[in-house]
Parts: structure tokens; sequence; C-alpha cells
DNA sequence: TCCAGATCGTTTGACGACAAACGATTGGAA
DNA sequence: TTCCAATCGTTTGTCGTCAAACGATCTGGA
């Protein structure tokens, strides 16, 4: 129940319309995580999509920057940035390919991994703490309808 | 465990990912809807927040622009913007509330309510059409579950 | 061989969301 | 009463995301 302020209309208005636009009530959600997941991120020092980026590296190895940008749905333009802000910090290297000189081969370096992993740690107790209305078999539940929605 | 240099998508990597990271699964499953919601909505002429605000005056009555933005979770600078285009378009009156001169009384007018009905005929299909890989059984279980996260 | 089209990474411009600050107005306390 | 903090609507500035266009490079035919 959040008590916003002298709420003299009555009954919150909000809960109805979420029940009957599953759409908007997915949007609304979608915001208050990724505002907490910023927020996370944000204390440790590394943005969400150079997080994602880091742990594609270290599970798949070398990419492209075009396919950590489809495999992440992080738009190319944008891959641009992050891969530059991990590359000055030294967490990432970006060699050409060989096969292919207009791409690159992007790397992860062994300071990348470290951080990596300081932030994959966290990760539990972030998802604990956002998805904590939720029992576990609706995590489950949650988890399989996106699933099927993407 | 990394292959020499991953060039093609063998194994897509989002799926994984989607699944051990519940946030970002529904962040991305939340922009895909909302990319839907506003092509829709834009082949209307009439944005999302806009249909939004039309649909709680109709529903619940005069009220401010304050109100609106804490009931639909727009911003209220947004909200300043969709008022000022729906006034515009004679779809909305703005009176100032005799209790409280500083706020509004956000009135929606008749081709408001006219135009309200057209957006909300198409509604169902969009609904329908977005959400078509679930059933209807993983809807109510979708809606459930955002209920409680919101 | 050469050339047209496609792809990779990048830059640029436009657009929407959010934070902060501002007048106007209200309510409450001294 | 008078004054100060809070609220409503608005404006401004900043930031992140996306579309379009650009050189550099690859690919697949003539």
């Amino acid at each position: 129940m959040p008590s916003t302020t002298t709420n003299h209309t009555s009954a919150a208005y909000f809960p109805r319309l979420a029940a009957e636009r599953l759409d908007i009530a997915l949007c609304r959600a979608s915001a208050a995580v990724a505002r907490a997941a910023d927020a996370r991120a944000g204390a440790l020092g590394l943005g969400v999509g150079q997080h994602l980026v880091l742990k594609m590296l270290a599970e798949v190895g070398p990419s492209s920057q075009r396919v950590l940008s489809d495999e992440l749905r992080i738009d190319r333009s944008v891959m641009v940035g992050i891969c530059d802000s991990l590359e000055q910090a030294g967490h990432v290297r970006r060699e050409r390919d060989a096969a292919d000189r207009r791409a690159y081969a992007v790397t992860i370096t062994d300071p990348g991994r470290q951080l990596l992993a300081q932030a994959e740690e966290a990760v539990p107790e972030f998802l604990d703490g956002t998805f904590q209305a939720l029992s576990p078999a609706e995590r489950r539940q949650l988890s399989g309808i996106l699933g099927k929605l993407l």
C-alpha cells in the first residue's frame, strides 16, 4: 500500500488499469526493475550493458560487436560506447578479426574477468531483493512466460 | 570452454541469459511490447499516454495532472505535454480547480470520449496479437504476477 | 578480373524520459 | 495577521535509446 499523499480520490486507479492492460503492467514493472538494476550496477561502477557484455564474452568467447548486439538485444550504436568504455578501462581488448577485417574480435581480459566475478557475486542478492514479492514458483512461471514472449 | 573465434551463432546465447536473468528478460519483453504499442497507437494518431489519460478521465472523472501522473505512472513533466496536445485537439478541457487554484481539473470532452471509444475498440485485438504466444491461463498468471510486483 | 550490393563499426541527429529549478498558490504555525 | 514550507504545473538541461547515413570491407556474380 503506497501511502503516497493525501489521497482524496478513494481507491487507486492504477491496479485496475494494470489488470486490464497487460502491456501497461509489463512496461511499468519493467521500468521499476530497470531502475533498480541501474542503481545497483552504477554503485559498482559498471553499467548493466557493460556487465552483460563481459558476461557473454566470458561464457561464449571472443565475439564481434554485431554478435554481442544481436544476442544481448542492445543496439549497435549503443554497443560502440559500451565497448569503448570497457576497452578504455582495460576490461576488454578489441582485436581485428583476421577472417573479416571489418569486424572486431572483442576479447575479455583478466582484469575484466575479475571485475565480472565481483559483479556476478552481487546478482543473486539483487534478484532476490527485486523479486522478493514473488515466490520461487512464481519466479519460474514468470521466467517461462517471458521466454515464450521473446 | 570458449570456442576459438565464435563467428556464427549456432546456439543462441540470449535464451540462456533470459532464463538466468529475470530482470533482463522482463526489460527486453517490455521493450518489444512497448514498441508494438507505440506503433499501434501512432497509427491512430493518439499516443499511448494520451490514450491512458482519456481512459482514466472517462472512468474516474475530472482529475488534476498530479493525480493523473501518480496513477498512470507518468512523470509530471511528461504529463504537461500530453495534456497540452489533448487540449489543443479539443479532447480535453483544462479548468482551474476552484478549491485549489494551483491545480487543474482536467475534463474529457465529448469528442474526447468519441476518440477514446475508437481507441478502446482496437485494444483487445492488439493485446491478442501481442500476447498470442501465451495461453489465456498464462496471461492470467502473468497478470497476477505483475500485479504483485507493482 | 571487376563491380554492385551487403555487412561491420561508427557518427550524427532526433526523440522521449527523468532530475532540478522556477513562479504561483496553498496550508499551517508563530 | 505574517511568514515559511509544501504542492501544482511548467520549463530547462541532461542522459540514454533509436533511425539514418557514412567509410571500410566482404561477398557473389558477370
